[in-house]
DNA sequence: AGAGTTGTTCAAGC
DNA sequence: AGCTTGAACAACTC
């Protein structure tokens, strides 16, 4: 589910909700030690993504730091809270509103040490204004590694996923394979500044759409895109080409996407 | 019902 | 040092 529009996402409407809050947070399976109020009952100062990574920062606590992994969740309600469905790990409750995470890969506090060299390991993000993109550049130049594998490396560019990579190269023409040394630095330009309007699509529709004038969703599944999972190029008609890279399923148009 | 998946870390080895 | 591979973890949709 999650790339990085979702987390920040979540993080604009977490922060709008909780900020200012005295938060009661709770384990309901108790996989995660809340134990001794090291959080509860602390007001909660903001709430901050960085690509994929969520963090809940609080007076004089440590921040709780959440990634979602593959099949996390964030589900949110208003109190007073049901009984917990499937593994929740947390649950945040406000004044108004509660906010459920379920099955998360990371559930944890963080030192506002540890919090600066989580954020010092990933690249820049291209849905936060202080994000610097040469840094991003400047590794891909450096390495041979593909540019689609490149993409998906957060401490590279962070938010990126198997999504965004595979429509990113497809909308900008260039084949996932190139070595990254070879990325010209008007074709990272186009990447970069696509990634910024795409996620933020993303994050104001709550879904991933690489598509020009995408009708309505109709499913709940509501992503568009142009050739992640399908078979033909919507550009030209030919075959699409699926094959492995970064562990990943990526796609690509031969023809659209020339080596 | 079972396969597939919008992710990451770690360790070991080349 | 740069890179590759595999295992582990988890929730939901079709």
């Amino acid at each position: 589910m999650p790339e990085g529009h979702t987390i920040h996402r979540a993080a604009r409407d977490h922060h709008r909700m909780f900020v200012g809050q005295r938060l009661t947070v709770t384990s309901p399976q108790g996989r995660f030690d809340v134990g001794a109020g090291r959080i509860s009952g602390r007001i909660c100062e903001a709430v901050e993504a960085c690509g994929k990574h969520l963090l809940y920062h609080f007076k004089a606590a440590p921040s709780l730091h959440i990634h979602l992994g593959l099949f996390g969740r964030i589900l949110k309600g208003k109190v007073p809270a049901g009984d917990p469905r499937g593994e929740v790990r947390v649950r945040l409750a406000g004044e108004s509103h509660h906010v459920d995470i379920n099955g998360p890969t990371i559930c944890e506090t963080l030192s506002s040490a540890e919090v600066v060299s989580l954020l010092s390991r990933l690249g820049p993000d291209p849905l936060r204004d202080d994000a610097e993109p040469e840094l991003a550049y400047a590794r891909i130049t450096r390495s041979r590694l593909p540019v689609g594998q490149l993409l998906m490396d957060q401490s590279v560019i962070a938010g990126i996923g198997n999504i965004y990579r595979t429509e990113l190269l497809w909308r900008q023409r260039v084949h996932p394979e190139l070595p990254g040394k070879d990325l010209s630095a008007a074709s990272f330009e186009a990447i970069w500044q696509d990634a910024c309007n795409l996620l933020a699509l993303g994050a104001k529709r709550n879904a991933i759409i690489t598509v020009e004038n995408a009708p309505p969703a109709r499913s709940r599944y509501r992503e568009r895109v142009n050739i992640f999972g399908k078979t033909d190029c919507p550009a030209c008609g030919s075959a699409i080409r699926r094959f492995t890279l970064a562990t990943r399923k990526v796609y690509v148009c031969e023809h659209c996407q020339p080596r």
